[in-house]
Parts: C-alpha cells; sequence; structure tokens
DNA sequence: CTTTATTAAGATAAAATACTCTTAAATAGG
DNA sequence: CCTATTTAAGAGTATTTTATCTTAATAAAG
C-alpha cells in the first residue's frame, strides 16, 4: 500500500531530519539535508519551495541561510505536512476511485476505508513535528536506511 | 489517500461487477464489463489477463465467451484480488519508503502505518467477493458513478 | 565591489504509469 | 469450411511523475 507520493516521502524524511537536529535560529541549509538523507539536492529544495510556499517552511538565500520551520515545531502537526505535501484533499479520496462515493452513495469498500482513512487522519492530528523530532532524538525511531 | 493504482481501481470495480451480476455457469464479456462501468475495454482485458494468469479469473475465447470465477466467489477474499492487481507486498511497505522498516528499526511513522495497514489487511481477508456482491444487488451499496 | 554560498525558478530529461491499437488465436454456429 | 465473436498478446502512444540541470536572485563576508 504505498499512500504517499515520491514528493510525499521525500518531503516527509526531510522535515523529519529538519525537526530531529534543531539549531536554535539558525537556518538548516538543504545540502545538509540531502546528503545526510541521500535524497537529490535539486528535487528536495523543489519540495522545500513548495513548503515555503504553503507557509510549513520559511527559506533565507545567501550564506548561512537555508530553511526553518515557520512555526515552533508543537504548533506543526503531522497532518498539516502531510496534506501541504499530498494535497488538502488528502483524506477524501474514494478507495476505488468513485467520484460520487460518500454516506449517500457508497462504493463497496466504502466502510472499510473510511475506518482507515479516519484512524490515520486521527494518528496524524494528534502528532506533532516536535514528538517526532524527539522520537528521532532519542533513537527510539529512526529516519535513514 | 490513493491507496490504488488505476489498475488496482479498475480491476476491483470489474471484478464486482461480475460477481455483482452473477450469471449461472456461463462467461461474461468483458464488453459487457467496460461498457456497463464506462472503462477501458482495452485496459480491462490486460487486467483481466493478468488476474487470469494469477487464478483469480478463467477465460474463454469464441462467441459467448468470457471471464469467470475461477472459484466460488464466498472462497475469494477481497485481499486476494487486491494482492492479485497489486502485488503480494502491498501490505509491507513503508509510509515513507525506508528499505529496512520494521520492529527492529522503526521509522517515526511506523507504529501508525502498522495501525493502519493491519486494520484494512483484516477487514479485506475477512470479506469474501460473495459477501461484496450480495451489498451491490441489493443496493446497500454501489458501483457506477 | 567581488566572491562565495545559498535558495528560486523554470526548462529539460528520464522513467513509470496509463491507455490505445493492431493482429493473432480460439471457438461457436451456420 | 466460413464467418462472427470473443480473449490473448504485445507493440505503440500519451500522460504523469520523478529527477536533473541551468541560470537567476539574494545576501554574507572580506
Amino acid at each position: 500500500m504505498k499512500a504517499l507520493s515520491q514528493v510525499g516521502k521525500y518531503g516527509l524524511r526531510a522535515i523529519l531530519y529538519l525537526v530531529a537536529n534543531p539549531s536554535e535560529g539558525q537556518y538548516m541549509s538543504i545540502r545538509q539535508i540531502s546528503d545526510n538523507l541521500k535524497l537529490s539536492f535539486h528535487f528536495i529544495t523543489k519540495i522545500f519551495r513548495e513548503l515555503t510556499e504553503k507557509g510549513i517552511l520559511i527559506s533565507y538565500r545567501g550564506p548561512s541561510g537555508g530553511i526553518a520551520l515557520a512555526k515552533p515545531a508543537d504548533q506543526i502537526m503531522l497532518i498539516d505536512v502531510v496534506k501541504a505535501l499530498e494535497g488538502e484533499d488528502y483524506f477524501d479520496k474514494c478507495l476505488i476511485g468513485l467520484p460520487h462515493c460518500g454516506i449517500a452513495k457508497p462504493c463497496p469498500v466504502h466502510e472499510f476505508w473510511k475506518e482507515t482513512k479516519i484512524q490515520l487522519q486521527k494518528n496524524f492530528a494528534e502528532t506533532s513535528l516536535a514528538t517526532l523530532g524527539e522520537k528521532i532524538r532519542t533513537q527510539e525511531v529512526r529516519l535513514d536506511e
């Protein structure tokens, strides 16, 4: 089950690297992130540009420039990042692609899928980047390999 | 959240049309399915060929030929069809694409994703095509629009 | 003012996915 | 045997996604 595009996967990994390695009032360079995670610098740059446009990140050009979170990490929920990367309608899609699938005209797998989406959405909405950053820092979870 | 490719979406819809319109010992033509669901005949034909190779369907060429389920509908679980369409490793993927993500080296969203996958997998494993066909026939759920 | 480090922007290329078309093979029925 | 109907097979095309490359803009520091 592939629930995220490459943009979503790389974008999430990159932003999680950022929150896991906070640098007090400074910007982190995209090069550092892409090198450490072994992801394409240009691809990550493009993804971050979108996240900057959407107000998740702020960026600064020039020496010692880079990107940073637009808000404190405890005020950005995982769901905000996922929706910014994959689209605001991320949790609104019918599994088998029926455009009018919903309570009035449910598709044959509507209930299963709804249950699944609600569960994931809840988890994402309750989890902040700060929480995930802390988990990575304490090595409870990993971001490489 | 797009969990199925077009092949998966169309394939599922097509096979659900088949189980919802059973025709006692006869084959159903692919043309009837593609016309009714307004899907590409050639595309569905290709998808069905794969499902035939994988033992989900049987096919018969010539006049009054078509396709049929290889087993009674109550002996084919939704999960069998989904895995045939999307790959046997459908439920084994890390959300953010880390190749070694697992119990030993969990990624930051491993637990959420695992929970989500298990729930959907359970629902799919417990649901037979017969059950879904019956739901469609009684118009409890819909397959068009 | 010049150099260097950095992101922004967009063009381009490559790869994967989605879809279409053509021809072949099988089989029923006249 | 001939024709019509149907799936099989695979080539071909289109679209989308993924990734790369080039140039511009910004800003720090000497």
